[in-house]
DNA sequence: ATCGTTCTATTGCCAGAACAATTATATGAT
DNA sequence: ATCATATAATTGTTCTGGCAATAGAACGAT
């Protein structure tokens, strides 16, 4: 019978760095009642405003009914508004509100703090090198959902 | 102003790729009603048994909250029993049915599946590599609980 | 123009996960 | 032995996230 270690497995280290990533993240913007998912969604309005729930699902790679869940809760928040789409009346577009705009200045620093801590003593290019290797594995497994 | 790209940082990477892996497990595991998380308990299990929930927790890397709910129903399902624990009534033994077993020898192969199916064309040398920057991660973000 | 198909947003349901709080037991100091 | 403290299991609440299903709008073929 082969020797198994779960310590050693890719799933556990995979998981267990995500959840640990996403609790630091989770406690640096818990004076902003901001979760790092919510926070994703923001990321992506940064970049570009005036997008729909279904391409955001897509940019942050959720599915339609937890982005549109989320969307909610950054309205109720005050980050985002919802206009009409002229092109599609099925969908909308969504846009900051001045709140969600001015949340960058505030949020990107404490993420890049969290980052740092996080990447302490590693080299960027073996940081470089992982997360390489974690989008191999994610491209890899495109054919499995 | 920085320019910042979403798709590059590494929570965004990190996590993306956790969940795709999770999806790949539950998908396989599907026939047996099971979770990646579940099997990452039976993991434990097939290792060790006669643990407490809290050395359960422990191992798998989550609270007692959701290990306890998780165990209820590992329990309802007919996977695992519970023991009195002699040096302590407060708690007790977790133990794998006979179910709890043999399920290891069906979900084992299928795990491997996965597993080699998101390696593929990915040396072992460079995926230890990611592992190690993974696990350094996971080390350095341990005081931002 | 109409009908069937496709797509978007949405709701319901369930599992996982974090935190707070509670209960019961164990332990340590006195 | 007693009492305060600590620990184990548990419950409640909230958020994320997957899948299924639905309503409504768009679109394509005829």
């Amino acid at each position: 019978m082969k020797k198994v270690n779960p310590d050693n497995s890719l799933g556990f280290i995979l998981n267990r760095t995500n959840t640990r990533m996403k609790n630091a993240l989770l406690h640096k913007f818990r004076d902003y009642d901001l979760t790092p998912e919510q926070w994703a969604v923001l990321n992506r309005l940064w970049v570009k405003e005036g997008v729909t729930p279904k391409e955001l699902a897509d940019l942050t790679c959720k599915d339609q009914p937890t982005t549109v869940r989320m969307l909610a809760k950054l309205q109720n928040k005050g980050y985002i508004t919802r206009e009409v789409n002229p092109e599609d009346s099925r969908s909308f577009l969504i846009y900051l509100t001045s709140k969600g705009r001015e949340a960058k200045d505030i949020l990107f620093p404490l993420a890049f703090e969290v980052l740092n801590e996080a990447t302490r003593g590693i080299e960027a290019e073996q940081l470089e090198a992982a997360k390489s290797i974690l989008n191999q594995i994610y491209r890899n497994l495109e054919s499995q959902r």
